[in-house]
DNA sequence: GCTTTGTCGAGACGGAAGGTCTCGGTAAAG
DNA sequence: CTTTACCGAGACCTTCCGTCTCGACAAAGC
């Protein structure tokens, strides 16, 4: 019996094929417009027609607008924060806070990270790839912390670590209270070590 | 010479005064849509249906969605985290935060922190009351380190501290990858009680 | 070359939501 | 009993997302 909802064609593709321009247009266009637009809002409709194309080619390829918003973040990632292999756990926490403040610092990247992040307030969709994109980053310094095994205290909460360095980032990053300054880097990377070093207190 | 623009009115206030019970209709309307809305947005339009209230009653005595939501949660600060005077500073920081974590934990007071960072979001004047917000509860915390003052080490970073909680705590709220368990708040409270009492390390 | 198929740019369209405007009615002050 | 300001109700405007339609065009197979 057939399914009519089976995925594989009866035919091999063979109609147009995907512009690839058309997809580095509206990445680049993304990339721009969200520069240059010091923070405010930007609409489907801009990019469409900054990059030359119709909307729908930009819904023929992502599910929404936050979708289009990670993958050019992600694509900005050539300059993310490689993990160190350093001396010290204290040294390695200290250049990996540094490297992510200092990219949050890049206007060209805070812009993207600020939309995406205002995109995942409306759209369900767009919060789901937020989680997982903060997922990887967590991942990223778990498995720092765990290089440096001899300096973790056995009972250590590596997760609250993790989270207060991801925490306090993006707590200033979006209140922008405070500046995610080299120093504050420094500071937190020290502290945090010393944590992880202590374990938790005894009651 | 005449101002037009002149605020002060030629006589004193003669018409009908505001409703109290609308104004009270209103704000109680919202938290209870927040609370059987579980997380989905709650409009304009359903506020003053709810209430039984004109939008117009809304908008004479708001400036917007996100100030209602702010004033029906100062609402609610009944409840609010009241600042402990124990006998450690390691004591009254771990109640601190546990009570900051439980009062997120009850839905009630969830959803309207929920919509309200989703407002945020979206409409810049309740971004700024968001901030007012978060900066108010962060001066009661940093009151409550100075509360202790033999316990704190000369260099301590006290806003670093400060942000770390917080920080932490916005984090696993949004995030909710974690939950916000008593035992993440004692542990929380007993590293940024150890932090305080240490000081930054030494390069 | 011709047909089929899937993509292209352009834009009309629908729907949701916030916020404004208007209108007839009503309470308070004088 | 007149003036003033607020009230509920709802039409209305605007913005923006996401879908749908249309004629054009490029790739694959015959």
């Amino acid at each position: 019996m057939t399914n009519p909802d089976d995925d594989t064609p009866r035919r091999a593709h063979t109609g147009r094929r995907r512009n690839e321009d058309a997809r580095r247009a509206i990445l680049d266009a993304v990339l721009v417009l969200l520069a240059e637009s010091g923070g405010a809002p930007v609409t489907i409709d801009t990019i469409a027609r900054a990059a030359g194309v119709g909307k729908q080619t930009i819904y023929r390829w992502w599910p929404s607008k936050g979708a289009v918003l990670l993958e050019a973040l992600t694509g900005l990632a050539g300059d993310v924060v490689s993990p160190p292999r350093g001396e010290t756990l204290r040294a390695d926490l200290t250049s990996f806070v540094t490297a992510t403040f200092r990219g949050a610092r890049a206007e060209s990247t805070a812009a993207v990270l600020r939309s995406l992040v205002r995109e995942a307030a409306r759209d369900p969709h767009a919060a789901d790839l937020v989680r997982t994109f903060t997922e990887s980053r967590r991942d990223a310094l778990r498995a720092l912390l765990a290089g440096h095994p001899d300096e973790l205290a056995p009972d250590a909460d590596l997760d609250l670590i993790v989270d207060q360095l991801y925490g306090l980032f993006w707590y200033r990053f979006l209140l922008a209270h405070r500046p995610l300054s080299d120093e504050a880097a420094g500071a937190l990377g020290a502290a945090l070590a010393a944590q992880a070093g202590a374990g938790s207190v005894r009651p």
